[in-house]
DNA sequence: TGTTATTTTTAGACTAACCTAAATTTATTA
DNA sequence: TAATAAATTTAGGTTAGTCTAAAAATAACA
């Protein structure tokens, strides 16, 4: 049992969008996301429930089932490799690989993956923070907040974020805040929440509750 | 006007085909390499023709329009350059590269291929030996003589095979004979066209004429 | 040179993935 | 709860690339 190109994109949308916003992916975020039409979902839903890699009842939104959920970590472990990659080897910027790794992650060969995954030195984070799956496909679990829902005196390292947009990426290039920096949360002003941060060198950064909302704090990678 | 992963492939294949035999390609030999049926080569050469990419008159044969060649060059320049990389960096062994290499050859950047180029220190010469075209598509032109072309006394470097299959591969991977081996031809039997090899380290190698035929001795890379 | 064999092309059909427009189901709200 | 709105599915069609079987062109040879 293959998996096509397209059918992987689907498994892994499905994957993020259910990882997002609770259980029940619906057609019509599918579309969306994918730049397609709803109908076109429908079809593929079909097609994927046939081969048992999601539970799908009409009208009734759709879920992954463990070997979808297998397949959608595999793609997302060969795209964050690829991203790690492109970033670590090729020093390309990390707002730039998206597209690239979204390509890349398609490559048929777990041996490729693996021997990448060496050569990398098995890197845990990919350049934006998020995980990148084990050869089991087990992710790890980090407890990550947002910049927004700390105090005065928090500390931690900028992780991750939640909005992929390259303007957020290109304002966080030009506030200097890249994944791995370490922070300190200064002050939070009372009248629109303000946040000002401290990095290691001293400098001052203030950000708006806007882009605090989107930047994560991980304390596992301390 | 952008080229299908399978558009691609075509001209890749023709680009082969014609370099190896002369001049005209037929589309039996197409539909051969490419695992496929003259019909759907038929379609396809239709389809080529009408982008200029080809010059095609029915039942004449077919050949490669300059912007063809182009095209077919980037290809390969990206194929060698991925094999370079996965022997090199990926520590895989040349024999096991070349089908990887044909789906990483798809990959569409061209900022990529260049970065990778550099990356890899801008090789000349990919691991089966065979010539890497610049980022302009030129393509160095080495002449290279095969072994069993060769004089006692005659010395070179390994640089090209002339025969891709596995076991020819394997065969020569228990031979110890690698590109970029320093040689030496110490006799020729009469007998049987034998010929005895001696390597840097001393050692002796003795071939058939039937492999030594395949081995490409090349005076530019010394 | 005429006849057979080979190569190549056409004709017609299939599949995966997509689309639009219409029908149907579910959700919302007056 | 009936009526409207939104989401989803069906129906029918398109395109790229493939196929088989039959027709046409070229090549081979007696």
């Amino acid at each position: 049992m293959d998996t096509s190109f397209t059918e992987e994109n689907y498994l892994k949308a499905i994957y993020h969008l259910s990882a997002d916003e609770s259980k029940q992916v619906n057609t019509n975020q599918i579309a969306m996301v994918l730049n397609t039409k709803a109908a076109s979902v429908t079809d593929m839903l079909k097609k994927l429930s046939g081969k048992n890699l999601i539970n799908y009842e009409r009208y009734q939104g759709v879920e992954l089932t463990d070997s979808g959920k297998q397949i959608a970590l595999k793609i997302i472990r060969k795209h964050r490799l690829w991203e790690y990659f492109l970033v670590e080897k090729l020093a390309f910027g990390w707002d730039e690989v998206h597209d690239l790794a979204e390509q890349l992650e398609h490559i048929q060969s777990p041996e490729l993956v693996d021997r990448m995954d060496k050569f990398l030195g098995f890197p845990k984070y990919d350049p934006h923070g998020d995980p990148i799956p084990d050869q089991s496909g087990t992710i790890k679990c980090v407890e990550m907040k947002s910049v927004a829902a700390l105090n005065a005196g928090d500390a931690g390292i900028i992780s991750g974020i939640k909005e992929h947009s390259s303007s957020f990426l290109q304002y966080l290039e030009k506030m200097d805040l890249k994944i791995g920096k370490k922070i300190l949360v200064e002050e939070v002003i009372p009248f629109d929440e303000t946040v000002i941060l401290r990095t290691e060198n001293g400098g001052k950064i203030n950000i708006s509750k806007a882009a605090a909302k989107h930047i994560l704090i991980n304390y596992e990678q301390l």
